[in-house]
DNA sequence: TCCTTTCGCAACCGTTTGGTTGCAATTACC
DNA sequence: GGTAATTGCAACCAAACGGTTGCGAAAGGA
């Protein structure tokens, strides 16, 4: 089972979930675009998708002069994953309990 | 569609996970005792338990002198429904991109 | 070649954050 | 009633965070 901690910590800030959505339903785009249509400077950007790089959200192509970002949805499954435990914990849980009653 | 934000933020700490999930996995328990558990002192539980019940993930009942808390897992489905939206934004996407070759 | 664009690095700044300690108040127990 | 335990509030602190500005370097287009 794979940390969620990156992914969390990097999704838990709207200006990166906000890049992170964009990227994912409209499709990739450069540090200076994502400047021009987010209230923040390119600088800003650029940190964050550094962050959601680390945490795998975000994969970076460079051609030439520009980096070109792209959403990657499969961290997201570290937190599926981390959501399914503590389900699964909770049914332990109510299973001991049904069974402390026979 | 509810804000993932509150429930995102709670949970992106390590600390703040794990006495969420020591909640979920071995039942309720008060301030006290989990700073029993935890490396961290009373009083940084108490704050990361009101904010984890400013996001809807612990459920507070005091009787008497103390304060019994127990982990809610509804909220976690906000993050569910905000993955899930980010899902269909991404097949939305294919599905415009199979179109444009009609 | 020169100018523009895009990027990366570094410094800096105010605010938030996770944590601590100290203290007063309420509840339980002898 | 007195003492021990538990909670809540407040102040304080260092570090991390989100953001900005400035600048130098590399790539493209005129």
């Amino acid at each position: 089972m794979t940390d969620p901690q990156p992914v969390l910590a990097a999704l838990a800030d709207p200006t990166r979930r906000a890049v992170f959505e964009r990227l994912n339903n409209e499709g990739p785009a450069t540090a200076s675009q994502l400047a021009s249509e987010l209230p923040v400077s390119r600088q800003a950007i650029s940190k964050h998708l550094g962050q959601l790089d680390a945490a795998g959200l975000v994969d970076r192509v460079s051609s030439g002069r520009e980096v070109l970002y792209s959403a990657q949805v499969g961290p997201l499954g570290d937190i599926a994953g981390w959501m399914e435990q503590v389900g699964s914990d909770w049914d332990d849980r109510l299973q001991r309990l049904k069974e402390s009653f026979d």
